[in-house]
DNA sequence: GATTGTCTTATGGTATACCATCATACGTAA
DNA sequence: TTACGTATGATGGTATACCATAAGACAATC
């Protein structure tokens, strides 16, 4: 049995890898960046023909993408009105941020547990890149790199599909993100509020990484609730 | 103001609602429906003139549809090999129970507090079905009336994008739960940890809802894993 | 100037055609 | 009988055609 599996790990490894590109892939990648990059607005109309000329696809490949995304709640599609960017949702969007601070906490706790030294420092280098985005007044590089930030901490817990869960909520919410970013004063808590979690971390400390995470969710999730109460 | 919101209100309340049906939402959910009660098993091929066939209607459909089933994570495509039903893979799978964890827990907390008297009646109405379904031997019936409960729950609790999100997760391990209910001796112990949190929902304590929930989870979470690891 | 009728254009829904690539089957030669 | 080469069929990827419906533009009438 052992020789077996053994010889059967060793064709998997012979396997030759096919990583053919597709023009649907490319282009939901393209679709995806440019909806989270605001070149399409929330509420702004996704007209097939426009996008087969920009994009330079044809419609059926524009419409699966269209689907896929429709799927991941970024377009939400309205019979004989057509697709359009998703908007915010002031109901869900105060749910998407409880369900954040229930998993991003719990991935905080199981980091400072388990994760290698090696992520947690690479942590900190990415707080410094969010500080050093702030001080350029890069709101969209900000965002950029505090994704980054939240993806190493799931893989470094071993959250891989809670992150999956998280990256598609926030994806939902990403101009409101945009906007608590954006609020005056908020580059110095922000720092802070990291920083506070990453000490955590380096400390082994598990529910005090569990704790700072929760209070930073819970400090974004008042600001956007506030900038949703002004819309 | 308050003047043209009301007329506002009454113009919204006269607009024709449009309800047609695509033939991709009837295909969609065909398909959905068929995945989840194992027509089509997971591993299986699904090739899309075969599906043309079956359902009776154009690739372009079936190409859409799958593309939104792969998007929710029921469906994976490789390259060049086409389309499947998602098989369960043990370690997403021991992340995903514990994220319904979370969140399950979470709602039961907030359904507690929150619920209306008859929303948590009509829990118990469907505890009792869940019931008579492990008596008349019917697993799909089982599982069907355990995913109505829980629809039931978030919704009580007011968390309805949590739901969004369980049961997208409940889809990818669908045939792990089929497989923890098959289990000899699961349904007495089904039935009574769900009358436990219930129990706990009806005299409104929170955190009896919450401890019964997430032990609830947890002993599921246990055999799914028990039996991941005979396979 | 406003309203109504009609025509045209825009757009999503759906079907089908074509192509490229890969897998399988068959024939031939050693 | 086995191995190799070639042909054929299967299948996913992509493009385009056609249709129905709704919205918008324009002209005529009051």
């Amino acid at each position: 049995m052992v020789a077996t599996t053994e010889s059967n790990t060793a064709n998997e490894e012979m396997k030759v890898e096919r990583s053919v590109t597709t023009l649907r892939s490319l282009t939901l990648e393209k679709m995806r960046d440019a909806i989270l990059d605001f070149r399409f607005k929330p509420g702004e109309r996704l007209v097939e023909r426009t996008l087969c000329e920009r994009l330079g696809v044809s419609r059926s490949v524009v419409r699966e993408v269209l689907r896929h995304l429709e799927a991941e709640g970024l377009v939400e599609t309205i019979p004989h009105q057509g697709p359009a960017v998703t908007k915010p949702d002031p109901a869900q969007a105060a749910q998407i941020y409880e369900i954040r601070g229930l998993l991003e906490s719990e991935a905080a706790r199981a980091c400072a547990l388990n994760a290698p030294e090696a992520a947690i420092a690479e942590l900190g280098g990415v707080i410094d890149e969010i500080d050093a985005a702030f001080q350029t007044g890069s709101p969209r590089e900000v965002l950029r790199r505090t994704t980054e930030f939240y993806e190493k901490l799931f893989v470094a817990a071993g959250k891989e599909v809670a992150w999956d869960v998280v990256r598609s909520l926030n994806a939902r919410i990403n101009h409101l993100r945009s906007m608590t970013i954006a609020q005056e004063g908020r580059h110095r808590a922000a720092i802070a509020e990291m920083r506070l979690l990453h000490a955590a971390l380096l400390r082994r400390d598990a529910a005090g990484a569990y704790e700072a995470s929760r209070a930073h969710v819970a400090t974004v999730a008042g600001l956007a609730g506030a900038i949703l109460s002004r819309i």
